[in-house]
Order: C-alpha cells, then sequence, then structure tokens
RNA sequence: UGCCCUAUGGUGUAAUGGCAACACAUCUGCUUUUGGUGCAGACGUUUCAGGUUCGAGUCCUGGUGGGGCAACCA
C-alpha cells in the first residue's frame, strides 16, 4: 500500500466507521461463497476486496460456505473452493464456517418473528405466492394466512421441523409489506420445506431457510462489520437490515461494489457449468476458462491475478475489463519471475554446414536477463538444430530480421551464423536449411565484428525432448457474448480455441518441469506442464510483439 | 411507465467545491544477443439541459443512457 495512492469508496466508508468509533475498531469481513461451482476471476476480487480490506485494518475474514440450498450444493466445490483460496495467497484467519451450522439459531430466530407476531406460515402454492406479489408497479395482496395467531403459526412451523407436510406445501414468511416499493419487503419467504439429503446435516432438516433469512443473520452471528457484496445484492439491503432490527441481533452492515467482468468470456457459474457438462470445455479447469483453477493450469501466477485486481478498482458502476488487462498483469509477473529456456514448436532442421559432425559443446545461458541471481544453464549445441519455421523466409525484405537468403543471424547464446542454402520437400514446404556459422563469434566472446539484426532461439536436436504444446485463444470469438438479445452466448464459442501442436522440441533441461512453475519459452511466450497429461505444457501467454510484419 | 443504483479518454479507475490525472490499450523514437524487457514521448476524457456558487466532474432539479428488482436460487 503506497501512502498517496487514492481510497476506494469502502476504504472510505470503513476510515469512517473507524473515526466513528464504531464496533470498537474492529473490520470483520466474510467470504461467503455458496459451494455449487468453482471459484472464478470475478470471486477474485470479492477475495482481494474482504481479505484485503481485513488485513489492511488489522482485522480477520471469515470463510463461510452459504450452503442453504441442499439440491445445487455439493463437497467437491467445498475443496476446490479451499484450494482455490489458499492457492491465491489468503487464509481465513477468522475461521471456517459453514451456513448449515446455524440452522438451529436460525431456527430459534425464526421461532422469534413468530412470536412477535412478524411471521406467519403460508399454506398457499408457490405460483398463488407469486400471484399476489403483484408486479414492480402495482402493489400486492395479503395472504389469507397473513393473519394467524403467534400461537398457530408456531405448531405450523414446529410440525414443518418435524416433517409433517409435503414438500413445497407450506413457508414461513416474514409480515412486512405486501405494497412496498421494494419487492423483497412483500412478506419475503424465510423457510421452505425440502426433503433432500444436505451435503453436511444430512437428513437432520427438512426445512431450509432462504438466503435473505440465513445470510445477514450469520453476518451477525460471526461478528462480521462489514458485509461486502455485489451489486446485485442492494435491494436485498433493506431487507438485510429489517431482519437485523427486528431479531435485536448484532448489526452487520452491507456495502455493495460492482463484480467484474471480463471480456470474451462468460462469468456466470450456472454459463461455466454448461460448458463443462456440454463437454465445450475439458472440465472447470480448462485452461480457457476464467476460473481460478483453470487459470493455475494455465500457468497464471496468484501474484498476477492479486495485482490485475488491484489494478482494477473497486467502485459501483458497471464494468467489462479488458481480458488484455489480465494477460498485461501476467506477462508483468512473469517477466520478472519466469526461468527463460529454448523450445522449438514448430521445428525445421538447421545444418551448420562447417561445424564439426558429432561434435556436443555446451553454452551458458541465461536463466532470467531481469533477474541477475539467476544465474545460467549450459545447453547443449551441435551441428543439427530445430528452429522455428516462421524464422526462415525465401523471399525477405530490409524488415526481416530473421534467417533468409543472405542473411545472417545470431543464434541465441550462440553463434552467428549466415545463411548457405535451403531443402525444399515436394510440395515446396522448407524442411531444412543450412548455414555456415562463425567460430569467433561466441556469445559472450564475439570477435567477429559481424552484424547480426536478428536472434533466434533453437534446440540440439539429438538433445531435444519431445513435447505436445497447447496454444489457447478466447474462449468465444465476441467481446460480449452474454450481451446479445436474440443469440445465446453459446454461438459464439471461438472454435480456434484451442490447437494443439505435437511435434515440438524443448531444451533438455526441461525433463524436469513441474506443474506450478511457469516458464518463458524465449521469443514464444509463456509455457507451463499441465497438471493432468505429461509432457504436455499449456501457453499462458503469449509474449507482446510489436513486429508489424 | 414503479423503486433502487449508476454515468470522467478506446477500457478501467482517481479528483472529496479551486489547474481533469494514473494505469492498460494505441502510436513514435531510443536501447536490446528475446521484434520480449526497459527508457522517453505522442494521442485522447467530465451524458444533456437548467440552477446554486466568485468558481461545478463534484452540490440541486429535470431529461437521456446503462444496470438491477416481480426464484420455495444465492
Amino acid at each position: 500500500m503506497s501512502e498517496n495512492k487514492s481510497r476506494h469508496f469502502i476504504q472510505q466508508m470503513i476510515d469512517a466507521d473507524l473515526a466513528a468509533g464504531k464496533n470498537g475498531g474492529v473490520v470483520h469481513t466474510r467470504f461467503p461463497p455458496e459451494p455449487n461451482g468453482y471459484l472464478h476471476i470475478g470471486h477474485a476480487k470479492a477475495i482481494c476486496i474482504s481479505f484485503g480490506l481485513a488485513k489492511e485494518y488489522g482485522g480477520v475474514t471469515n470463510l463461510r460456505f452459504d450452503d442453504t440450498n441442499p439440491i445445487k450444493e455439493e463437497v467437491e466445490y467445498v475443496d476446490a473452493i479451499r484450494e482455490d483460496l489458499k492457492w491465491l495467497g489468503f487464509e481465513a484467519n477468522g475461521g471456517e464456517y459453514f451456513t448449515s451450522d446455524y440452522f438451529n439459531d436460525l431456527f430459534t430466530l425464526a421461532l422469534k418473528l413468530i412470536d412477535d407476531g412478524k411471521a406467519y406460515v403460508d399454506d398457499q402454492t408457490s405460483e398463488q405466492i407469486a400471484e399476489q406479489k403483484g408486479t414492480p408497479t402495482e402493489p400486492g395482496k395479503h395472504s389469507p394466512h397473513r393473519d394467524r395467531s403467534p400461537a398457530e403459526n408456531r405448531d405450523l412451523f414446529e410440525r414443518m421441523k418435524a416433517g409433517e407436510f409435503d414438500a413445497g406445501s407450506r413457508v414461513l414468511r416474514a409480515k412486512i409489506d405486501m405494497a412496498n416499493d421494494n419487492m423483497h419487503l412483500r412478506d419475503p419467504l424465510m423457510y421452505r420445506i425440502m426433503f433432500e439429503t444436505h451435503h453436511r446435516t444430512g437428513d437432520d432438516w427438512c426445512i431450509y431457510p432462504m438466503y435473505d433469512f440465513a445470510h445477514g443473520q450469520s453476518d451477525s452471528l460471526e461478528g462480521i462489520t462489514h458485509s461486502l457484496c455485489t451489486l446485485e445484492f442492494e435491494v436485498h439491503r433493506p431487507l438485510y437490515d429489517w431482519y437485523i432490527k427486528n431479531l435485536d441481533i448484532f448489526p452487520s452492515c452491507q456495502t455493495e461494489f460492482a463484480r467484474l467482468n471480463l471480456n470474451y468470456t462468460v462469468m456466470s457459474k450456472r454459463k461455466l457449468l454448461t460448458l463443462v457438462e456440454e463437454g465445450h470445455v475439458d472440465g472447470w479447469d480448462d485452461p480457457r476458462m476464467p476460473t481460478i483453477s483453470g487459470l493455475r493450469r494455465r500457468g497464471y501466477t496468484p501474484a498476477s491475478i492479486r495485482e490485475f485486481i488491484d489494478r482494477v478498482g473497486v467502485a459501483k458502476r458497471e464494468n467489462i475489463i479488458d481480458v488484455g488487462l489480465l494477460e498485461w498483469a501476467l506477462r508483468d509477473d512473469l517477466n520478472r519471475v519466469a526461468p527463460r529456456v529454448m523450445a522449438v514448436l514448430d521445428p525445421i532442421k538447421l545444418v551448420i554446414l562447417n561445424y564439426p559432425e558429432g561434435q556436443i559443446e555446451m553454452l551458458p545461458s541465461e536463466n532470467n536477463p531481469e533477474d541477475p541471481d539467476s544465474g545460467t544453464r549450459e545447453l547443449p549445441f551441435g551441428r543439427e538444430l530445430f528452429i522455428e519455421a516462421e524464422d526462415f523466409k525465401i523471399e525477405a525484405n530490409r524488415k526481416w530480421f530473421r534467417l533468409a537468403p543472405g542473411k545472417v543471424v545470431r543464434l541465441k547464446s550462440a553463434y552467428k551464423v549466415e545463411y548457405v542454402d535451403h531443402v525444399c520437400d515436394d510440395s515446396g514446404k522448407v524442411t531444412e536449411v543450412h548455414v555456415n556459422y562463425f567460430e569467433n563469434s561466441k556469445s559472450g566472446s564475439d570477435t567477429s565484428g559481424i552484424k547480426a539484426k536478428g536472434t533466434l532461439h533453437w534446440v540440439e536436436s539429438s538433445h531435444a525432448i519431445d513435447a505436445e504444446v497447447r496454444l489457447y485463444d478466447r474462449l468465444f470469438a465476441d467481446p460480449n457474448p452474454d450481451g446479445h438479445k436474440e443469440k445465446s452466448y453459446m454461438e459464439f464459442l471461438n472454435p480456434e480455441s484451442i490447437q494443439v501442436l505435437t511435434n515440438c522440441k524443448l531444451e533438455p533441461s526441461l525433463k524436469n518441469a513441474k506443474p506450478g512453475t511457469t516458464y518463458q519459452f524465449t521469443r514464444l511466450g509463456y509455457f507451463t506442464p499441465d497438471t493432468k497429461v505429461d509432457g504436455v505444457f499449456n501457453r499462458a501467454s503469449t509474449l507482446r510483439d510489436s513486429w508489424k510484419g
């Protein structure tokens, strides 16, 4: 945190709270994911905000799984969320909780509202209730059961809990105001009957609380001072406050910020789940997914994601962030920390005619020019190398820095070589380029005086490792796949979002590469070993390329 | 024809009634054994109409645009 950095509206609000002596100077936040899907980059924003703010003010953050809907929630998601959170670099230092831990407390709180005449059991169908709710422009109508006595309501509610009634046959509703402009205050549902097995409480319960009657109360029970969430919950805040006031419990306070949107992707768990279920991607952690696990498998670093979120800012207006900013944050981090290695993705043979046959010499190469402490490694060099097919052109103009008839290039960390001739196959495709090298042009001790404009990466052929490399592009071809009224986002899936290269050649040091390290393949981009298949590398991103050939 | 939120370069985000700025993107140039990095520079901004004020991006009124709200989802 730099001192002169401007403060966003939530920081200003907390500053004011603290100045007013609110909550005894404590800042206690929470991150409340529903375990019904994997975390994505939008959650990373929520995480960085809630955990970041607590840390900034010397407070703590709770992780709370918001598991009030047994038909959508699974243990698999709980585990994945824990892993993603830890990987991102955050720890639930306020503790880990489940809303389901509070089912008894919530039941008791509901009873209190019933006894106070502020909640009632409604026997109507969901259709009838929906019908009576009115519309945003018309007030709703009272339920015929609205004026049941507290005693009758208590009896009915306890029997709901005891399993005496069918699923969906009765609900508990708060008695507020059927004519309120805010639809959420028109006698909202508190509990519904569901005979479903819960991932934690099993079959203990057949009534489950709704979000609005669980979330705020859980915040309150945990002593959360600042409950931060996204804009769509703004209209829920009056209800959040109503429950707290009428239950007379700890006054947690909700503040909303704009969620993160990224272009060229979708960001709802439901849509991401559809991509997974329909097989458009290889699971939640497909490297093209905007999920945390997808970004991890893609080769993103936690630091780059945190930096990205920091750059994006916190405000209340809708936004669509350019995915280029995410890529920039990755490159910015990786440029400083990624080990440089040589790899050829689309190899053709380079034969150095005047280099002794069978000779191999070891040449040192920098591990990272941005990091003086990173040292060097030894690269085998010999008469036959692989170079990138696109680094040779039969006809080239003055702006072409790479190899071509009449040109001299530097082989990175090795020698300068001069074109002699080349060999084509029957189809006219170049398969081999022949050159001569300048013995006195060795990297670091070049006395040749010969100029070379370009530098090529290479891999010595007899030592090369074979690998598969997967290149990724944006999953959707449209910047806003979700933004078309007439068309489904599915119609914008980019058919070229993955390209599999099977004939790649890597330098021998990559034999020990493990997932978790992202490398820079010199001149090509950033790559990381895949977590699922050995011998496969995923491209995290390209390098910036300002060459306009 | 309701209510709530919102409106600043292409994209984001600052300004706290007093000279509109920063990042990303784009474009130039320099450096470079990665056409990477780095460095220097350029381009470009307050939704509209009124009002308050010596002074308005900021406050007020109205309009317009965008988002949200009528799940036994969260």
